[in-house]
DNA sequence: GCACATTGCGTCACTTAATGCCAAAATGGC
DNA sequence: GCCATTTTGGCATTAAGTGACGCAATGTGC
């Protein structure tokens, strides 16, 4: 009945993993779009379901409350955050590894990402005033708390339960937080939406060197490596 | 938090605002109770109705969901740390100010709040485990970050709403969330409950500082006056 | 003291979010 | 094609939460 086995890559679970996630996302997208429209009282389980094409039953297969079918939408647009940061190599800067992987980002981002996006930031507005929905928006920030935890570790050597790791994780995304709250209202307030120089990326890392007292934010010297980093270290954060 | 089905103005038929408080604060503690001792899903409106000595529909009527009515027991567990940054004097240090305010807390706390805090330190744990919960932890930990937006505007003369006032808010409020639940996580564990020595509210203190970049922590030079750095002034109060 | 308005509470009926159960459909390996 | 597993839909059911009405308690004016 569980699982089996060696062999072949997963039959069950490989392709639903990512199925799943898709069928969650689209459920997300239409979800969103109709607490953003009538708001989250205002939109049945019932409403959800006839606009994604699904039975009420499987939507609630899928989530486990209606406010929770936000949640995909939300923390799809905090992804890139988490995916940067993933990848953000030892001898680099902030600054400058943000500036690439937006670089990267806004290159490879699809039209129907950019609605995602478009989406997420209105669900994140429409948390302020929605209590059901700040859960969504407060657990994906935590969600980026704890992928924190692991990149500050490695970059200081410590282990991510580490109280001063924990304490650094948890300044550095609340920063984060205000600051995406702060661009996502300005982006809903008209404010244009190219307007994402290098400025910013620095404006981000100092918030960042402060919240950490400097100790996350600049590029961190490997022992016996000064000049260029070897390989282990590369991979390690899986450039 | 405060919007639960707003009492506006109080004048005509006696008690509300203070006895309202009290009846809800007596559902929580009976709420808190049995979500400890056999979780929130295994806790029906009902039982708590009934353990609390009131029908069901009065609990609908303090409380909009069943998660909430822990809240306002959550919300005490914090609400000396509220008082206590309410009362941060410009010219004393946080670890002075901090020191002074739990030596009075822990003289005049009666054994009901003593058993309450508890219950609020069970729930932070409970939390962890327990999504419909940590909303609860979560939005008394944005108070704690609205009312520290203000406290810090204060001491750097700024506004609350100010972006870097918001940035130094986030990051203190999210370490002492940190602190707090490292602290109730080693007292459930069985610490001594009489372990919080000065040094303790030093570590809080250069958490703080840390944070913010040294920014708040310290105290604040006001125009005009020198400020004494030690015991020097301890009852006055100045904005 | 008595009528009075106001408010809180309880009871019942009701809406809706959410789960369990079972059968039909879809999916993937052979 | 066949079979095993998973996913889905429909239906019945529980539990959360609201509305409506009546009653009892309390405060106010007389």
């Amino acid at each position: 009945m569980a699982d089996d086995v060696a062999a072949t890559e997963r039959s069950r679970g490989g392709m639903s993993e990512q199925r799943r996630r898709r069928v969650r996302l689209e459920i997300s997208r239409e979800a969103a779009r109709l607490f953003w429209a009538q708001g989250v009282d205002g939109t049945s389980g019932d409403q959800i379901a006839e606009a994604v094409g699904l039975s009420t039953r499987t939507i609630w297969r899928h989530f486990r409350s209606k406010e929770s079918c936000a949640e995909p939408i939300v923390a799809q647009s905090v992804e890139w955050e988490l995916t940067s940061l993933r990848s953000w190599p030892l001898h680099r800067s902030l600054e400058e590894h943000f500036a690439t992987e937006a670089k990267r980002f806004v290159n490879e981002i699809s039209p129907l990402e950019q609605a995602d996006a478009g989406l997420g930031v209105k669900m994140m507005r429409l948390a302020e005033t929605e209590p059901a929905l700040r859960t969504a928006w407060l657990m994906a920030c935590d969600q980026v708390e704890h992928e924190l935890a692991g990149v500050i570790a490695t970059r200081l050597g410590r282990k991510p339960d580490d109280l001063e790791v924990r304490l650094h994780a948890a300044a550095t995304g609340a920063s984060l937080r205000v600051i995406n709250e702060y661009v996502g209202a300005g982006l809903l307030d008209g404010a244009d939406p190219r307007e994402l120089g290098d400025e910013n990326f620095a404006f981000i890392a100092d918030a960042v060197r402060t919240a950490t007292g400097g100790a996350v934010g600049d590029p961190v010297h490997v022992d016996g490596a000064p000049a260029e980093p070897d390989e282990a270290a590369a991979d390690r954060q899986g450039i």
